[in-house]
DNA sequence: AATGAATGAGTCTTCATTCAT
DNA sequence: AATGAATGAAGACTCATTCAT
């Protein structure tokens, strides 16, 4: 049943097709055909909104990485402005729900891996990972001099994304709890100095 | 010419082939035909040495695998007994060169995302992850109480884990001094305690 | 807003589009949505006013045949009326600027290829086939017995055709005032008989 | 039944197929499924073989051109050495009935038609076009000064190019005679200057 | 032991066509 | 009159695997 402006509602449905089949047969067996029956439209239908597979998957990180921004910038708008609070804020945001149940970390995992592969993809990665580097330095960089708060900005962005890689391998689900404790701690340490 | 007890060489000749062609190409595209070309051999030889793709695949992370255990143990045998100088060497061992080069960490990062699809891959590194975890474990309890060992434990590895993610992404040489002395800093934090 | 009288005017420039797609694209390569987009149309619009391709690509071709025989009718029209002005004015005619254009003749050489295999196509070729033929043989036999005439009449044919062949694979100009020349003392042999 | 040294025999049996299906569906339907059932085989055979569907296609009008190469030469080394005889034979190498068949015209109206759009068979067509008028004016030349030889080399080119075109658009066999004849009397024309 | 010929399932993609709006 | 959403078949191509030699 053909309609019009069915432009972004596809586009969401498709995206959402394609993080189920990546969450349930893993980026490589995630065909165009598995994700348009997940989706519940014809094959063609995706080179249609996506011009072609690449620009489904590349839509597909975009929306993960939005995803992303919007929790930390979330945890960040309800908190206080001092240092700590705001550290710990994208660390509960890089920890929220949204990013931290097992389709999506499995998703993020496949995307790493092919990002190094793939320029655009690679690029969308960079720029994520430049951000949450700024981001904590930025705040460190108001309690301590720059050196410091380099090496503190650098462990701290090891702890997260090394916590978020043992949860998505675990397949068991992520401690948050232990997890954001160990982060804090690590927090409290460097800004003591 | 056909030859007798060749067996060791070839097996070691196609994994290293599949080492070469995943870092040019990617997991996905390393496809059977890539691999025996750069081995320089026909397609039909894998099926004879490994069973299958699948079979080969395998037998190269656990080839990675080994190059791992290896280098922390040599790491270790070259040190003295106190609890930092292991964790230390626990380190090294893995930032060594072995570890560290983009081939490798590309490699890793392939088959940890792989491995969520394939149980016998999981297994294997599932194994990796939590060696690693007691082993640091093992050492920070020599002079912490069990619950503050755990969470040094784990907030080292996720530490490593995250530092080694970062530098398979980024696609520049992981500045490793850096990186040790970064982690060290966290060992002298945890074992001030 | 949709008009009323609309039919000429998009029929045309719908073809019109789908000899710029042949041109540019080779018939192969002249999809629907290729065609429509050099219309500045939908993809929807051709099954409104052609039935479906087929009936466009027919169509096509009966315009440029209709042209071919607007030329020569044209060129006969400003002509004396001895045979070999006559012939010479057919000649003219299939070289005129309408018919040796590259477009043209690229389109023309790929509608005569497909033609060995869609019925109405290639009656559509023959019709025009034979009535070159015809029109050749009728002037020439006002000179001569009907086996000379045929004999000149299928000459001329083929030298046209020929030219016209090479021409169109050449893709460079045809040299038009050479082969003018050529045909012309063609003619002139065989009316000296 | 997988055999060695099968190369030169399974590419001949492909490109025989691929003429047979040309001949009975056009390039256009000529598919890759229907060129493998044509020769037995499967098909993924094609890309073995020929790398992919393009070269299979190129190798075709290859071998097509080299069977009228071996038509010409084999006319010019039974005939003798006075130009007539010589242009005589150049025609008929080009009417001989490896020529002439419906199948073999079929295929070359076709491959022109698609060499405008592709360069690599776009070279072929043209030296062979080169080749065809060079010989032709090689021989004039011995009796006519250089511009009467390029005209009649010209002329004559053309007249063989347009009797070829017409035989082949007119699913008819070609009367080899009365085109033989027609040629004759055109060299024998120019020859009398 | 080693080759490479052969298969055929599976993937992505393209495309003419249909149809609700 | 016109759009463009949607379909689904068909196409070329890739690839792991098998097997006769």
């Amino acid at each position: 049943m053909p309609k019009v402006g069915m432009q972004p509602i596809r586009r969401q449905q498709l995206i959402d097709a394609t993080l189920e089949a990546i969450n349930e047969l893993g980026l490589a067996e995630a065909s165009i055909s598995q994700i348009a029956k997940r989706a519940g439209v014809s094959t063609g239908i995706i080179s249609h909104y996506f011009k072609d597979k690449h620009g489904l998957i590349f839509a597909t990180m975009q929306y993960l990485l939005a995803q992303l921004e919007t929790a930390v910038a979330q945890a960040l708008s309800q908190t206080e402005a001092s240092p700590k609070a705001r550290l710990m804020a994208i660390v509960r945001g890089n920890f929220s729900p949204s990013q931290i149940n097992q389709a999506a970390m499995k998703t993020w995992l496949a995307f790493w891996s092919v990002s190094l592969y793939q320029p655009d993809l690679h690029e969308l990665q960079q720029v994520n990972e430049q951000w949450l580097y700024s981001s904590l330095k930025h705040e460190f960089c108001k309690c301590l001099d720059e050196k410091q708060a380099e090496d503190a900005a650098l462990g701290l962005a090891a702890l997260i994304d090394g916590f978020w890689l043992r949860g998505a391998l675990s397949q068991t689900p992520l401690m948050i709890d232990e997890t954001i404790r160990i982060c804090e701690q690590y927090i409290d340490h460097k800004l003591a100095y």
